[in-house]
DNA sequence: GTGAAAGCGCTAACAC
DNA sequence: GTGTTAGCGCTTTCAC
């Protein structure tokens, strides 16, 4: 066998002197064959370092031992993470990863399904940026797909996303507990399914602890940015100037809300608690002072998409909306002792209801 | 041909009553055909909208039409946009993009590339989050291979990486040009060619102006935060009250120099203009002011990158390490114009030298 | 138990 | 010009 080419089964049914049949059988463990032979071929296998051609393999298949991953809208910082759980999950089960950047243009979206469908991919993966729902990618598919951090239309498909109504109890119920009574809430813009589960998430808390929202009773909807945590914590400080503790709706909003709160002489946390949300480590980890925030487990998200995707092609189809537990993780903007509360103990588990 | 199935070649030679040989010929435009039989098959081959299998081609050509990309250290703020380039450029060429997460592991990169070989992938891009000389991925690959946004120790590999002394320069530039005269550096570790590069190519400019780097002589070598940046500020105004311009070395400095400055009673950029790195939209764009800054092209970048390595696939390699010119967006923090300078006329092309 | 042979979808060389 | 055929690397019957 020439030296600098990759081994085939003929080479290493050569080696072991039995015929390709015989490999296959030995390599795959399928068969019937004499223990003996088998440990000869494996041999001569790993001598070669053999490895069987997804291409031939899958052409015999009509699959190709990899998964399409879709992204709705570029990769971004919520893109990622998911996309490295799915990539990590996929990995360890032989199966690769083919990369397609939609760019939020359904046409481009259509191209890439139908050059997937043509590389007989044996699922997709379609990822987004926000968790509202969108419409398919695409009528009937021929292979199992998976909406993760975006969510189908169609309520056959499988969407996965976090609990951010979960996110939004989490962070309340953290300031309650710290015994804050005149909480306000400042996040994104309502036409946002994320934002609104927040809130309501929070809401309920607060409702069951018999306090209303403070800073007018409503919950501040705006943009997802630092300028708006500015304005939006100078409003917060008019309408009610006894504010304790502030859930703000993305941990870049809520680094505004600090800056503004500093620049007013208000301290955090011992004036006022400050629970950001995203655990995004430029923002939060090493913000003035650290923030308490709520984490997605994006990660998780992504290997959880990717099992379930791989149970699909399996044979084993789910259908529905699933929504991922989230995190809090408590650093000093609350005052509290770093630590994280509030994920399953199974990582990946879905939340309980 | 059955309705939910992809059309093989088989299928389109039915429908046009030609054999599978013809309809190759006419699919690839190889051999003599008779205008109106190609035309007749091409006809039927978009009734089916068929497209040829390239696991089957692959298989008979021995490479499978796609690219490996091993990250590594995963898939950070660097890597994105270069990622997006270069799927960008590739997915015009037919070329699908294989994704391995090499997180930084010998062990893990080395699975990865075993992979792709076996997968028979054309050419394999490495990219990375640093510009510092790595070991090269693999010992004599037997398929082209570019390192972008890192760099090979091996000489005869092709490196692709920003202009970070180009950068300095634009930035310093800058700053002179707009008559500022006492200007420090403020930058991350020493041991990052990037910083180095940067403090080198402000240098050249200052020097050549006449003049010496504000606030002890040297850049401030340190961590590439916002923390650093808030320190450095505070040492820069003891050394060097008079400081008028500040180079921060990424944008995240600028940000924690900018606060430091603006808590200092210093105002931007009337007393002190400030100049970051890196063009990061949360840090620069939505800064307080918003941030002039050096922006690396990453995607243009990664552009780049995967256009040379379809010239090594087409048998043209190239060898050694390119630098990729950056290009200066200019905002208020310098008091300019918005507008942007320093960037070729092509996009992709290199520096000059 | 093991080998021989068919065939997955396609391209390229060669007949006619 | 067009059809026929071999074969890419593998899995899977089916003989022996």
């Amino acid at each position: 066998m020439p030296e600098n080419k990759v081994a085939t089964i003929a080479d290493v049914a050569a080696l072991a002197g039995v015929s390709i049949g015989t490999v296959s059988k030995a390599v795959n463990g399928t068969g019937r064959l004499r223990a003996q032979t088998r440990d000869r071929v494996l041999a001569a296998a790993d001598q070669l370092s053999f490895q069987p051609s997804p291409l031939a393999r899958g052409l015999l298949a009509g699959r190709s031992f990899a998964v399409g991953l879709i992204t709705t809208d570029s990769f971004g910082r919520f893109t990622i993470p998911v996309m490295l759980g799915a990539e990590d999950a996929l990995g360890t089960g032989q199966i690769s990863v083919l990369l397609c950047d939609g760019r939020g243009d359904p046409i481009r979206e259509n191209h890439y399904v139908r050059t997937l469908l043509s590389r007989k991919v044996d699922g997709i993966l379609i990822t987004g940026r926000r968790t509202d729902p969108r419409s398919p990618i695409a009528p009937r598919l021929p292979v199992p797909a998976v909406y993760v951090m975006t969510q189908s239309q169609d309520p056959d498909d499988l969407s996965l996303i976090p609990d951010d109504t979960h996110g939004g109890v989490l962070a309340a119920r953290h300031l309650v507990a710290a015994g804050r009574t005149r909480i306000a809430h400042v996040t994104g813009p309502e036409r946002f399914l994320s934002a609104r589960q927040r809130a309501a998430g929070a809401a309920k808390v607060l409702a069951e602890a018999g306090l209303a929202l403070a800073g007018g009773g409503e919950a501040h909807f705006g943009e997802w940015s630092e300028e708006w945590g500015r304005q939006a914590a100078h409003a917060v400080l008019r309408h009610q100037p006894a504010v304790d503790a502030i859930f703000c709706g993305s941990d870049q909003i809520a680094r505004g809300v600090a800056d503004a709160l500093r620049e007013a002489g208000r301290r955090i946390p011992d004036d006022i608690a400050l629970v950001g949300y995203d655990n995004w480590d430029v923002f939060a980890a090493t913000g003035r002072p650290p923030l308490t925030t709520v984490d997605m487990r994006l990660k998780s998200l992504g290997q959880h998409a990717a099992r379930r995707l791989l149970e699909a092609i399996g044979g084993q189809p789910s259908r529905g909306l699933e929504q991922l537990a989230c995190q809090l993780v408590i650093r000093e903007s609350t005052g509290g002792n770093p630590s994280a509360l509030g994920a399953p103990a199974t990582p990946g588990a879905p939340a309980a209801p």
